[in-house]
DNA sequence: CCCTGATTCGC
DNA sequence: GCGAATCAGG
């Protein structure tokens, strides 16, 4: 897979978004997560709090795999502070945003304080909602109108009894994709235990999924099939 | 263990 | 430019 401009804006939409390297990757399809981090970096999407970059203490990560000249280029410079990337927009990322109660509410101008000095409007950001729109108050109309690209979120999950289901948004590398019940059906479901490593399914489907071959003429009941077998109706 | 992002460096 | 390998924190 190609970084195609397509591509590129959907990574840059996530990332903005907050969704991790591996969701991105997941998501885009063909790329490894690391792929996405190094492809970020090179638009230059940086930011977002790294769990290891809160200190800073490259040297010993750079001296680690290039003792050339690291340590001998100590700068006395000290650095002034990590400069707060958007002064203020604590948005926890991935954090499950409040409902938006007051997304568009018209544009209702009043007509009697029109011509008052308009109040500093500094913290211009407020929050960010679902699809990366930026929450605003009623006084906080003019949308810049960003390309809004029609974008597929992530489905909610139907909730209901399915809930401590595995579902197919579940599935992982490292779940067992052994289907139970009927696709279709309500409670259809996957298997979700650990797999057994190498294998899409666990340690019990794998028996049920790769049995030996017998030798010929050997007779043999035939295994239970996935889905329950034949649907019985 | 799992996850995360950052960084380096051979290609 | 790309991304696997590696590092390091949670």
């Amino acid at each position: 897979m190609s970084w195609t401009d397509e591509r590129i804006d959907q990574l840059k939409g996530m990332w903005e978004r907050g969704l991790t390297a591996s969701q991105i990757a997941e998501e885009l399809g063909g790329v490894s997560r690391n792929a996405v981090i190094g492809k970020a970096h090179r638009l230059g999407l940086q930011s977002r709090p790294s769990p290891v970059k809160a200190n800073d203490a490259p040297k010993k990560a750079a001296a680690a795999r290039k003792p050339v000249a690291a340590v001998e280029a100590e700068a006395p410079a000290a650095r002034p502070a990590p400069a707060p990337v958007a002064a203020a927009a604590p948005v926890p990322p991935r954090a499950a945003a409040p409902s938006p109660s007051q997304v568009a509410t018209p544009p209702k101008v009043d007509p009697v304080a029109n011509d008052a000095p308009t109040p500093p409007p500094q913290p211009r950001i407020v929050s960010v909602g679902p699809g990366g729109f930026l929450r605003q108050g009623p006084g906080d109309q003019q949308a810049p109108i960003p390309p809004a690209p029609p974008r597929r979120l992530v489905p909610a999950k139907p909730s209901a009894e399915i809930a401590d289901k595995t579902s197919l948004l579940d599935l992982t590398e490292r779940i067992c994709k052994w289907p139970m019940g009927h696709p279709g059906e309500p409670d259809f479901h996957f298997c979700g235990e650990a797999v057994n490593p190498g294998f899409p399914y666990c340690v019990e489907h794998c028996g049920r999924a790769y049995q030996a071959q017998l030798p010929r003429g050997t007779r043999r009941p035939p295994p239970p099939l996935p889905f329950g077998g034949p649907r019985v109706r």
